[in-house]
Formats: structure tokens, sequence, C-alpha cells
DNA sequence: AATGAATGAGCGTTCATTCAT
DNA sequence: GATGAATGAACGCTCATTCAT
């Protein structure tokens, strides 16, 4: 008994395919469930309601997110370096949960206030993370700094999150090529 | 009984005010009406549908964005300079127009997929006329072309539509103060 | 339009049949209005709640008790007279409408507590009123003033209330013949 | 495993507060079984089901009730000095248990129909011991018997019943105050 | 042009109970 | 003796829409 049940985890799986296709609102308990294979009772089981299914999707999506950032923050190296591997990263990562991407923004007025308000500061330590990298940046003369460095990170997540609304797996672009062109682009904006 | 009933009006504004702040499906008609002080038949006299007031929303949102791209697009001067002033009247029309903004991309998924198909398609033109205009700059040599214009489109559209996620209007910023630093930034990302 | 619709009046006489049957729990709304023979629809158009429901049976029966009550402590006459006439006609009036005393105190608790407190200080104006005429009895000197007086409406009420478990229209005695005997047995039980 | 066993107890305690508190209907297994601290299954494995509970909570009233009342009737003494003293009695024991009062009449519609024949036959067998008290005395001379005695067994235990609706434990009098100010009034009122 | 009573389908949720372990 | 995952039916309620007036 744990998160690693197999009806829960196939509840999340396809709760996640179907908020994406069709919004949180759209998608029936009903059609939910009729998905995982299971009955209403067994989803009533493991979670608390159909909010509570959007919660965990997004407290799996802030855990990647802030995890893999962390990573590539802290890592050794010329700051430049450090903010287009991650900006790589958090492309080619959206890239492969485009679904999550597509609920995050568009779903997140229907969680409770209280659990927004938690999705909002988790999110917060995340732009504030990627914003001190800017700063050290811009102290360290290798990025303008005639643009404050919280608009710069609206600036790039606007990008990455619009993501969700155009791209295609089996378009032309791999999520790499788009994550270095995006990269590429925010750096260049960048130089001093 | 034309565009410019005073009730019509009414309706589609509390509609654009409630689908910004709750949502399409989290908005009621039985909201819709009591917000714009009239009954239900009455909004049934003027709207086919629920869905119809949301189409109204979307052609006029569209409508708007359209004629204005193309003004500044069709203006003289060097090309940076049209897309540095169409890249903060976009903005600044959104900051002035944030519910429909919120909307957009957020309900876009409820309208029948015939009028999503109509939006897309109007979407699609718009998105191409400002890629013209990256073309024309990358032919020119004044724009770096290492990166598809298309994909520097939705880089920067991107930011633009994130908007209704962060901006307030009560912020430190004004939206033509946003529109300046975001176009300045996208001028800088171009630099051949 | 008003308080008298007729779907209005046969949606809560059915439900204080079924509520006084079966108790408020186990009265489903569906059963309510496939007895009233409408829709739910209709049914919450009327009413907000099956809350609401209950709210409007205790209403009716409140005013109807004050209303009688007060006639008879207020007219003239010797007190033993008029207390009397009250309990003989509290009696016939709870046995002519058996199915709201059924309900009364089973389904109280059941009332949002808002309700449950506005119905019992509603109540408690009723045993007030009644208490009052005991006591100005016992200043006077034609009833026994050592049980409180506050105790023998909870006795006799209780008499009164308890109707609702045993009496039958259809059995030996009638409303009338019930009420004096109580009448009877609550004068003599407060001869000085 | 016999009647004692704690778990089984436990189990009755809590569900006995319960229904009192909220109702036989508005509460859950799972709030039985939670207040006890033991889960479903175990619930499960000394009662039937929920109306099990229900069952054995008015055979334990049940069995007391008349346990008592027969002790009392049968004592020797002068038939009002006996009346007197069960009457007491009662409410005392009433007071004593005022969850299985509130429980008794509130939810008695909730047993099966044969569980409610039951019940009311073992109540009809308690009300006519008391009755064949009355009689007696109203052959002794010692009641007035101009009204019938089964008439005045549901006019007091009118009283009785009532008491859950409105005794505090915490409140001025006692129940054995009560008890004797209630017997006063039943022995007055049947003055010949 | 506008009303508001009424519909009917569907919603998220609860819950007593079962059963393999 | 006890667990807790899972069921299946029912529940109160909402809502976009219709239609006679």
């Amino acid at each position: 008994m744990g998160k690693d049940e197999p009806v829960r985890r196939r509840l999340l799986a396809e709760a996640t395919r179907l908020f994406a296709e069709k919004g949180f609102e759209s998608t029936s308990v009903q059609e939910i469930v009729a998905a995982a294979g299971v009955t209403k009772g067994a989803m009533y089981h493991y979670f608390g309601s159909k909010d509570d299914l959007l919660r965990e999707i997004y407290a799996r999506v802030l855990r990647m997110q802030i995890e893999r950032l962390v990573r590539f923050a802290d890592a050794p190296g010329p700051i430049p370096d450090r903010v287009h591997a991650a900006a790589v990263d958090v492309i080619v990562t959206t890239v492969d949960n485009l679904d999550d991407s597509k609920i995050f923004f568009r779903s997140m007025h229907q969680l409770a206030p209280e659990n927004q308000k938690a999705v909002r500061a988790e999110r917060r330590r995340y732009h504030e993370r990627f914003r001190d990298l800017l700063v050290e940046g811009q102290r360290a003369g290798v990025f303008r700094d005639d643009v404050p460095a919280d608009l710069v990170v609206d600036f790039f997540f606007g990008s990455v999150h619009h993501l969700g609304t155009w791209y295609h797996t089996d378009g032309r672009l791999s999520g790499t090529e788009v994550g270095r062109h995006f990269a590429d682009l925010l750096l260049a904006s960048l130089r001093p």
C-alpha cells in the first residue's frame, strides 16, 4: 500500500491524459474511472475528490521541475552556460510531459484557493531560483541589467508554457532542437 | 436589433469578466444573466447558446488583434522599428484587455470543434503575418536567420499570452513599460 | 406566482407525508418529486434544497401553533378555562396535523444549525406564552406553585408531542376526546 | 467472544453517542468505527449490519426499562407509592441514559419492519404493566377512573420521552428533582 | 422583446457492505 | 480476529436549454 499502487497510478495517468485533452471541468469522474478500468468507489478510496487528482498532478510536476532546476543552477561552470543548460532542460522536460504542461495554467483556477496558493508559492520558488541565477549574471556583468531579471523570467517562461499550445511531438523539431533555439534566443536577448 | 444593443453588450461584458475570473465551465448562464441584470430568456434571445457567447468573445479579440497588427506591419519605416512597435502594441493591448487574454488559451478547448478550427485558422493568419515580417528582416539581413522565424513567433507570443497569468494592473510596471522591455528583448534576441 | 403555486403546494404536501412516514433522511428527493408528479428541476425551482422543504414545513407548523395559542391565551375569562381551552385546542390541532407533529421532533436535528436555532427560538416563544399563563394562575392562587411553571409546560407538551407516536385517527378516541382528557389531567395536576 | 468484548462494547457506546447526536441516518459506519478506534472489518465481525447496532441499542434499553418497572410495580406498599416510585425511577433512568432516550423515538422508523414490530411489542408490555398498576389503583378507588388508564400512561410517558428534547445534565434541576415533580404532577392528576 | 416554469441528463460524492488475505 | 481495497447503487444537486405565454 503506497504511492505506487497500480490502480492509483493508472487513475493519475488517465486523469492527466483526459484533463490535458478536454480540460478539468469537461472531464467527468466517470470518464476517468472508465479509462482506468475501475469504479468510482475505487477512485474515492485513493483520492479524496476530483480536485485531489488535480492537486496530485500539480505536486508531481512541481516536484520534478524544482529538482531539475536546482541541479542545473547549482552546477559548476560559467553562469551563461548554466542558464543555457537549464533553459534547454526545462523545454525538453516540458515537451516530454506536454500533458502536464497543458493542464498547468489552464486548470490552476479550478484548484481550491488553498491549493492554488500552495501551487503558486511553489511556482514562485522556482521563478526565484531562476531569477537569482540571472541576477548573478547581471552582477557579474555577463547579462544586461537594463531589464528587470523578474521580467526576463516571465518573458522566457511564457515561451515555455506556451509550448503546450503549439508543439506537436510529431512535428518538424525535436524537443532538444526547440530547447536549443529558445535557449539561444534567451541568451542572445541577455547580451549586455 | 444590432450588435450594439445595450443588453447584448452587457451580456458580453459580464460573460468576459466571469469567464476570465472563474473559467468558462465554472460560470453558469444564471450567473451571467444575473450579473447583466437580465433573465435567461433575454440571453437566449440574443445568443443561441452559452458557446455562442464564448465564440463572440473570441471573434472580437481576433478582429482587434489582426487589425492592429496589419496596421503596424504595413506601416512605413525600417523593419526592426515596425516589429518593435507591433510588439509593444500587442502587449499594451493584451494588458488593456487582460480578461480576453486569460480566456483565450484557457477556454479554447471548450469551443465546438468547428469554431475551434475557425479560431485557430484566424490565429494562424495572425501568426503568419508576424512571421512574414521577421522573414523579411532575415532576408534583409537585419535579423539573424539561424532560428526559424516561426519559432521566434511562438517564442515571443508565448511571453505575450503568459501575461494573463502574472500581470496585475496595479503592479510596478505599466503595460507600456512591459511592452518596451519585451520588445527590446525580442529585438536583442534577433540581432544577427 | 406565489406561495400557492399548485406545484409548490403539492411538493410540500407530499414531502410532509413522506417525511412523517419514513423520516427526512430516508426520503429521497426523487421520491418526493415522483409523488408530486414533477421533475427534480421543478422542485429546485421552488425550493433551494431538500432542507428548504423541511424548513417550510416547520415554518408552517410554528406559524399556526403560535397564532392559535395567542388567541386562546388572550381570550377573556378565568385562567383555568383559558388554559383548558388552549390545551384542548393544541391537541386537536396536533391530531389534525399528525404528520407535522411526527416530523417536528424527529427531524429537527436535520435542519442546518441556523434554521434549527430559528425554530427553537420560535418554539421557545410558544413555550413562554403558555408558561406565562400558568404563572399568572399561580400568582392568582388558582394553580399550585410548588412546581416550576416551566416544568409543567415541558410535562404537558411532552404528552402532546408524543401523540404522533401512538395516536391513530381510526382509533377509539377522537382528537377532541383525547384533548379533553389531557386537559382535565393537566388542570387536575395543577390544583393547589 | 461474548457480549462483553471490549471492542463490541466500545462500538455500541460510540454508536449510541453518535446516533443521539446526529441521528442514525446521518451517522456513517466510518464515523462509528473511527470513534471506536477500530476498522470496518472489525465492526462487521461483531455486528451483522449498521441496523444491527441500532437493534442492540434498543434491546439494551428495553431490557433495562422493563426490569426496573417490574421491580417497582411488584414491590409491596400502597399503589400510589409504587406508582410514584416507578415514575421517579423511569425519569431518573431516562436522564441518566439520555442518549438512549433521544435515539428511541427518533430512530425507531429506521429499524427493519420486523425489528420495529418486536420493539413495539416489548414496549407495549411495558406500557401494559404500568397501565395495570393504574387500573389496580382505579379499582381500589385511590385513582380517578373517568380517564382511561391507557390514556394516562400515554399522557405520562409523553412527558418522559420528551425529556431528551429539553433536559440538559448541566441545567438547574437534577434528574431526581424532575422525577419528583413529574411524579407529583402525575399523582395529583390522578386524585379521584 | 422577454419571462420564468419546467425539463432531463448528468454531475461529484457517499456509503453500507463484501471478500481475499 | 481483523484488514482495507473495491463495489455498486443511490444520493442531492446543477445546469444549459426549451417553450407557452
